[in-house]
DNA sequence: GTTTTCATGTAACCCGTTACATGATTCA
DNA sequence: TGAATCATGTAACGGGTTACATGAAAAC
């Protein structure tokens, strides 16, 4: 798997400094802001929880926590983190910074997962490096497509084309995200724009009153 | 990064089936073939080379290949990898094979580049896993959209939304790419589908003769 | 003549998954 | 009562990247 960059510790470490959690909720909630549909295993969300302690950067505090219901006593006893001084301090650090580690393939996800707490200037020059990552991505895929197209058969070609397209795409999403950030003062309500674009996205199993039970990844 | 699941191994064997080369040809290949957009490591390819000789699929032959200009001797001896008769035989199971595995993240990518070599029932039940694959993953994502969506801030939604719309278009282009393939005999000749999309796609440096020098990734 | 590209490798390290181990609680 | 979920961990393994080492040929 994508090995280095550390994607794993800032967006356990934001996810703290909005609420202290337990390391089983941590895990729900990180697959979700991971996006990376393989959930999480605990063999890498324990040790790493352990390293964060160590560092000094979170505690976890044992508590039984009464249940909403039934009132009676706690339940097993879990471990819930929280963020200490330091860890809040190495956090607020994170956000602000703005290079091109922030920008690349593994880091965006998280960084903008946690845009909400980030300053204004912060996210304009992420955003844009982010782009012009990919702009120069583009470039490159579509140098090598010229370049080989009649080498290639009609599945490759295909394949490479999608790939373009997604990337293509990913941009256009960007510009409007850049366009959204610098007409700051009310401008549409981020998630509008594309016009002409028709997305349904999000609608399906509208009714439900989430209350389903709590699973993998859902 | 992504460990297990063995994409670079059936990668070589695909494009040595194609014809033999060497490791360093091979890495260039294999960076667009896998579409990773970090370039594979040497630390990464050549003691796979060496294993899949080690199991007797490919042998390396010491070559120093007579520069096509300059007509003046070899150039450095490299070593130029071939499937061995074992070799094709496992590329071509591979080949074959449409279990679940073939459809997951990991390895699509890799069966679909091969998809020209792949016999046509194959091709359309690994289309059809992948689609089904994709849209289970939309329900998981959409039922967890809407029980979060109120907790949540607006670039977690956001974010939350693109992925949404990013599997959406994909299931589409499967859906385009199964078209194809049940409309056998004559159909649209594959990418030109997708109505109403305008999709600009490859377009960008349209004169380029093909000569520029061979790059990284390029 | 120096830099870039070609070309092949090795060893250490990182970090993630798999598989294993354990036990309480809740739901059917 | 038995299955599923909650909850926390450990040890082995795997595979990829980084960094290192080396050198020839081509391009500038």
């Amino acid at each position: 798997m994508r090995g280095r960059a550390d994607v794993l510790e800032p967006a356990i470490l934001g996810l703290l400094h909005e609420t202290p959690m337990h390391g089983y909720e941590l895990r729900k909630r990180l697959n979700l802001l991971l996006g990376s549909f393989r959930a999480l295993s605990y063999g890498s969300l324990y040790p790493c929880l352990k390293r964060l302690v160590s560092r000094g950067w979170i505690i976890g505090i044992d508590s039984p926590s009464a249940p909403p219901q039934h009132a009676l006593s706690g339940k097993r006893a879990r471990i819930v983190y929280q963020l200490t001084a330091e860890g809040k301090e190495e956090f607020l650090q994170v956000l602000s910074s703005s290079g091109p580690a922030a920008w690349e393939d593994d880091n965006f996800g998280v960084r903008f997962a946690f845009f909400g707490q980030t300053d204004a200037d912060t996210r304009l020059r992420i955003l844009e490096g982010r782009r012009s990552r990919l702009t120069e991505r583009l470039e490159t895929i579509r140098l090598s497509f010229n370049r080989t197209r009649e080498r290639m058969d009609e599945y490759t070609l295909e394949l490479q084309r999608h790939g373009l397209e997604q990337v293509e795409r990913e941009v256009r999403w960007l510009d409007g995200l850049i366009d959204n950030e610098r007409g700051q003062r009310r401008a549409r309500p981020l998630g509008a724009g594309h016009q002409a674009d028709a997305h349904p996205a999000v609608d399906g199993a509208t009714g439900t009153p989430a209350q389903t039970t709590e699973k993998e990844r859902g």
